[in-house]
DNA sequence: GTAACACTTAAAGTTCACTCGAAGTCAAGA
DNA sequence: TCTTGACTTCGAGTGAACTTTAAGTGTTAC
């Protein structure tokens, strides 16, 4: 059994955060000492590790928490959280090659940069033979 | 020279967010008319397209205003902009693999949930014969 | 000429995901 | 007993990135 403070540690979320999360309705399982306070065990964990998983595929707050009412629902909603597991990774898969296009950009914008700053000048790209120019759609 | 209008469906931002952008001092050069209309030359899109880059990495408007400014600046700041991009591609690469360590898990969750919709039930997975059951920090 | 439409500004409004502050409760140690 | 520190709630505040609104200007088609 965990309190919020540890749980924070753990996760990496302030307090406020975590509290933030239960008002929105993403942490229904989280159970309470008599006396009000938090208590999270190991099972709470897990699914606070899922809820950040969903978060970093850019998921909004709102939606995950339609799959925790989902998970609340039981065995009726299994299609459909499948379904959305199913998306969730087309979208990751997504984001990874638009990232890897961006880097594609980047690294293009470092040997640019990398000559200017050898060069002393950015007027270099200027000057450069055709066969030493990198070809990028722009620059 | 394009409008503002045809920027916005060649970048895929509304004229409101190219307003706004223009407000944050993210495009000095896009020059105006006499009767003073934006209007937007091939060099003035790649910039964008540099914007929008650097935007898909994470970076703030604010740090990519900073840039601009640099841009502005001369020869002097190249080196501050290879720095800049140096990190930019470290975050890129960092930020792709955080992605497919949560693509592991999507996957993970895309295998238990296609079990459980195939049994019917989300109990088939405290019955599984331990050589059947996936391992994962979190189910 | 005039209607329609895309452009202009400045300022206010929206949404999201927190984040903080005030006031109070509870359990443990000196 | 009293202090300390972590917890509680509720409501307001924040910052980022737009987005909308209102009022007005300019250009083109008929």
């Amino acid at each position: 059994m965990y309190s919020i403070g540890e749980v924070s540690k753990k996760m990496n979320l302030t307090p406020s955060t975590l509290r933030y999360y239960e008002k929105e309705g993403l942490l229904p399982f989280v159970s309470r000492t008599k006396s009000g306070i938090r208590s999270f065990n190991d099972d709470d964990l897990n699914r606070l590790r899922i809820i950040e998983c969903l978060k970093k595929t850019g998921m909004s707050i709102k939606k995950i928490k339609q799959f925790i009412d989902w998970c609340s629902e039981g065995d009726s909603t299994l299609s459909l959280r499948y379904e959305m597991f199913l998306e969730r990774r087309e979208e990751t898969l997504r984001q990874i090659e638009e990232l890897k296009k961006t880097l594609d950009v980047i690294d293009y914008k470092c040997w640019y940069y990398e000559t200017a700053v050898n060069a002393g000048t950015e007027k270099v790209h200027c000057m450069l033979l055709p066969e030493e120019k990198r070809t990028m759609p722009y620059a």
